[in-house]
This record gives C-alpha cells, structure tokens and sequence, in this order.
DNA sequence: CGTTTGACTTAGACAATGTCCATTGTAGGA
DNA sequence: TCCTACAATGGACATTGTCTAAGTCAAACG
C-alpha cells in the first residue's frame, strides 16, 4: 500500500504529514472521493490539516499521473486512485454509487475519420449508468 | 427552426417573452453552452431576463427532454439541443471546442455480466477528447 | 374586449465547490 | 544544527447554481 508513498518519495516528492494523509485516505479499490470527502477523512487523521492543502494535493497527484479525476455528476469532481488500470465507470443514476468498469472493445477505433472534424483524438472515457442492485430493488 | 416552439406550445408549456428568447437562442448543431452563456446571449435580446429565469428554463426544457445536460469539463453544465439524435461528444483538451459525433458500435454491448455488478445499465455516454485541428497546429 | 387567476419572472440572498494569496511552518540537505 | 526552498495555513474571493417572496403577465372566461 505504500507503493504510492514510495513511487512518489522516489520522484522528488516532499513528504509532509499532510501529504501522507490524504495518500493514505485515497486507497483501494472503487474508491471515488469528492475533495471534501477527501478533507472529512484527513481531518479525522490529523485535526489541523486545511481545505487548501487538501485541493493542493489532490492537484499535486493529478498531474504527477497517481490520481484520476472524475466527473460523474454534476456536482463535486472525484478522486480515484486506480490511475494505473485504464477503465471506465458504471454509476448508479440514483445513489450515486460508483464501479470500476473494464468493457472489452476500444471505442477509439469506433470513431470513423469523418467524425473526427480533423481533430487529434487521444483518449475516451466512457460512463455507463443504471440502477445499482439497491435502487433497482426497491 | 420554430419546431420546439411548436412542440413545447402544443405541451401546454406558457409562452413568454423570456422562453422564447431562451428556446431561440439554443437553436443549430453542435451547440454546446453554459448556463451563463444561454443568460449573457437572451440578455442582448431581452436586457431585463433573468438568471433565475434562464436557470428555471433551462431546467424545463432539460425535464420536457428538448434539451440535454451535458458536463465535459469540470466547470459548468452545458445544454445542447440536440436531443432527438442520440449522439457523443468530442472535447478538445486545449480550448474546450465541442463536437458531436456518432461513433460506429453499441458500448453498451461491451460491459460484460461480470462487469455489471449487478447493476441494471441503460445508458452509456462517451466522451472523447484530442485536441482539435487549430490547437493541434499551434 | 376587460377581468381574473395561477403560473411565470425578478432581484437578491444563500449555498456549494473551488482558487488565490500573504504569511507561517518545516523537510531535508550542507 | 542551521538554512532555505518548498509546503501548509486560513481566509478572502470567484464561479456556478438554488431558493424565496413579491410583483407581473399570458391566456381562459365571460
């Protein structure tokens, strides 16, 4: 689990107690936090530690490529830390649950040149939605 | 282009001075704007329209499915008016440009039962981003 | 046509999410 | 241990969206 706290010391990331903390809120598998979840749990670990800081952060890894923002719903952007397995997600359009998807097929290859409008295309990102097990239940 | 007028007149929907200018303004292909975008454009048209107004119609239009939500970027939901295809988009990463586009090939058929988690899926929406052929260039 | 009525509009306060900046603190090297 | 560049802090500010109370108007009715 502390591959990322090695990954990240090894590329010249200074390590702080506040850093740690939020490196640590974000692991596992399925695991998509909004910035203030992210601050809620952090807070729990160490009182002190601000918004901003936890925004910088999230930031800080987005960019170096360990953390993946997601846009699921309209409100609050995401945080998923399965950077290193390319997928997609599937959202419960009601709860608002969130799984890690893995399709087969490449949707880029699905895209004809002539729906390209000379764009350069370099990635997709699909999200599937439906009712989850507990919604569709009820 | 009166076909939503038409349409939405025929549902019952009032018409006003301030719907009219909204449903006019959200007229052609691959248009793609912001709430505030919609507010600063039926202003030149009718100076004393409201925020509150554009917000509440916009969600009407989006309710009666003459409009759909759209949320490429991170910042602000956009409404495109192109809801009788369906259709995807293409988001250059650079300048935010916004295409609609209709891939070949059913996604939905690639998410395996292994992959649905039980969930009941019925939608997919995909997002492909590049950078389009001014900002390529550049 | 004029009245009437309930739906529509308005302005502005409020809420949620995110960014910025000046100041203070500290990790890690010399 | 001391220095210094980098990080953290807190609070102001920005953007996007929601809500409400009061005023206004479209359209049905006579």
């Amino acid at each position: 689990m502390s591959d990322l706290l090695e990954r990240l010391r090894g590329r010249g990331w200074r390590m702080t107690a506040q850093r740690r903390v939020v490196a640590e809120v974000l692991n596992g598998e399925h695991v998509h936090l909004t910035a203030d979840e992210v601050h809620a749990r952090a807070v729990a670990k160490l009182p002190e530690i601000s918004r901003a800081t936890v925004y910088n952060t999230l930031g800080e890894l987005v960019s170096l490529g360990e953390v993946l923002e997601v846009t699921t719903d309209k409100r609050a952007k995401r945080y998923d830390p399965n950077a290193h397995r390319p997928h997609h997600h599937l959202v419960c359009a009601r709860c608002g649950a969130i799984r890690d998807v893995h399709p087969t097929g490449n949707p880029l290859a699905d895209l004809p040149d002539t729906e390209r409008f000379g764009f350069t295309v370099s990635d997709v990102e699909v999200t599937y939605r439906g009712l989850c097990p507990n919604c569709a239940g009820a």
